[in-house]
DNA sequence: AACGTAAACTAACAAGCGTTAGTTAAATTT
DNA sequence: AAATTTAACTAACGCTTGTTAGTTTACGTT
């Protein structure tokens, strides 16, 4: 079940090249080259194409899903589970920034697997909306639509793969404490 | 330069399958398809696939860059300057949900124009942080590191046109002010 | 020394790609 | 009525795509 180092070198390469050029403009051939090898080569690791990005989206999907029902489970108050949902999305973008570009771009190239992706993407959306739901009825929140909250915050979180290279003195940690400052209090004085 | 009719249809319907698979992963047949005729025709009216994307990208980019002018230039406060380009982002966003995505995903693709573009983005970015940076200088709103204030903001507004067609019922003019409150005045009590 | 295996290689495939050339039919202009 | 223009068509091109088959090379185990 677990992929060979040198399978998991693949995906690695595949995610790189993924991010900066998209899915489907990456050839077999392209990731080959990255690794120095011929592009047969790497038949003797994968299955095919598709196996390299089933693998990258959906390990970063089960990550969100176990991460969060942590948190639902958990008897913090509302902000605290925001504050975790934030901190939770700034570790898993920072470990791997490139893999999350597959995950918000080129999940509708996935096949055997894409019911299973929404199926998921949903779950985390909707575990995400009880939680703001729970907290505006506990009063802990503002009572504004859970919709645009949630609209608002996931966008912010799921772009955060494009920003986090770009501030690579940021520690993780403070990243997600400024993050959480800013949206949850706003930045109007 | 402006775009005849039929050229304007050839856009529009490669603009939604753009949405749908990204640039890459549609072909010349597919949207000779979606309009019922073949391939080869499509060259009566476009020069090739990628003048295509770059109508569809620049079109954009300089709507984004005329609309950020007029706000930066105007002498509103600070937060009035936010709730405009918060309206900007809904009123393009709202008129063009399948272009905003070639906007966001498919912009490495072009060729020509890339540097073109990249210099339409920074100067967006530039006169964004620059409204947020006198803000903070005027002590209009908080004095928190600007750059995660930035990329808060601008990752909900880019991401506007994946939520939009979801919520079809809302008017735009609503959902701006709603979300001018959440972006503002944050989701914590 | 012989064997087995892992992981690279070369060569090739059928299918699909963007694009061009040349043709045809209908509509518009002269 | 004749000439021109517009916008579709068929056919084909050279190239790239993901993938397979068969071969070679290097290395650890017997």
């Amino acid at each position: 079940m677990s992929p060979t180092p040198r399978k998991l070198e693949i995906i690695t390469a595949a995610s790189t090249l993924f991010k900066e050029k998209g899915y489907s403009a990456v050839t077999m051939r392209d990731i080959a080259k990255a690794m120095g090898i011929k592009a047969a080569s790497l038949y003797n690791h994968i299955k095919n194409k598709e196996e390299i990005l089933t693998f990258i989206i959906i390990s970063l999907a089960e990550e969100f899903i176990k991460g969060i029902a942590v948190i639902k489970e958990s008897n913090s108050t509302t902000v605290e589970k925001l504050k975790q949902i934030i901190a939770l999305h700034v570790d898993i973008a920072s470990n791997n920034t490139n893999g999350m570009a597959s995950l918000n771009n080129d999940w509708m190239h996935l096949k055997d697997q894409l019911d299973h992706y929404l199926y998921l993407r949903v779950d985390y959306e909707d575990s995400f909306r009880e939680i703001i739901k729970e907290g505006i009825e506990k009063n802990e929140i503002k009572n504004l639509n859970p919709d645009i909250m949630l609209f608002s915050v996931l966008s912010t979180l799921r772009s955060l793969y494009i920003w986090i290279p770009l501030k690579e003195d940021m520690e993780p940690s403070v990243l997600a404490s400024n993050l959480s400052e800013v949206l949850l209090k706003g930045i109007n004085r």
